[in-house]
DNA sequence: CGGTAACATTGATCGTTGTCGATGTCCACG
DNA sequence: CGTGGACATCGACAACGATCAATGTTACCG
């Protein structure tokens, strides 16, 4: 399996700047940079799962924009344990923010933190 | 923020079926149903990825809005099959298009997909 | 001080997913 | 018609992630 073959170094591994290539189109922009890529799938992954995404949405949609954990106990039909693995999710990727007062815990939207990734998802 | 404030302690003996739950706070405006959760988290999961975000763009970035997979080769530091199966969760979910010319696969931005997660997103 | 309620953490399970090598398919060209 | 190039598909593997039961931690209350 070793070596099978030798790599064709007549054309392939020549760098472009030649107009010879045949499937290639020239480039309007830059792309995104692979770190900035990186970033923003882990956000990205952080919002992608219909939990999550319900925690957000029910924490947003309170009044005072907080919400404790028996409140998405309540209407998601998940474990506590689930929703709390959840939630640290979404605290750690900086949507959350956590307020311990008493025993209950109080989860609030991060201001912003939403827009933000909408707006570099934007001109991606 | 060390506050702690003392609860109101004069609700918290009565149980529910009464709407003032202690820790709960009430409703401003309705949440997300489940399956848009799930819609919305399938199409964030797509996106969700280093490589396909890289994709995208280097598709976009493209005066003619479209690539070959020969330009994502070159770019991306994964083996073709790798790019092939990213390209293809692409397609499925919408965001890009194929046209196959001849030997080459033209792969395109389908226009609006990006922008229609964007404005999910920004009213979750 | 013991008990209980709210929430977090741990450990384990199991489906999902990103990756690559090997192979298949289709097209162009001599 | 055979050969090679561009790309897709398959099979396998390792890493990740969502989930839950069990347990730990902390605050409140009698």
């Amino acid at each position: 399996m070793s070596v099978t073959q030798t790599l064709p170094l007549t054309d392939i591994s020549r760098r472009s700047t030649d107009e010879a290539d045949a499937c290639s189109s020239p480039l309007a922009r830059a792309s995104i940079a692979p770190d900035h890529a990186d970033a923003l799938a882990r956000s990205l992954k952080a919002l992608a799962d219909p939990a999550r995404l319900r925690i957000i949405s029910i924490v947003s949609a309170h009044t005072d924009q907080e919400a404790c954990v028996c409140d998405l106990t309540d209407q998601l039909t998940l474990s506590q344990p689930t929703i709390s693995h959840h939630l640290k999710v979404l605290v750690e990727a900086g949507f959350l923010s956590r307020a311990k007062r008493g025993t209950w815990s109080y989860y609030s939207v991060v201001p912003g933190s939403l827009n933000s990734v909408v707006g570099v998802l934007a001109d991606v």
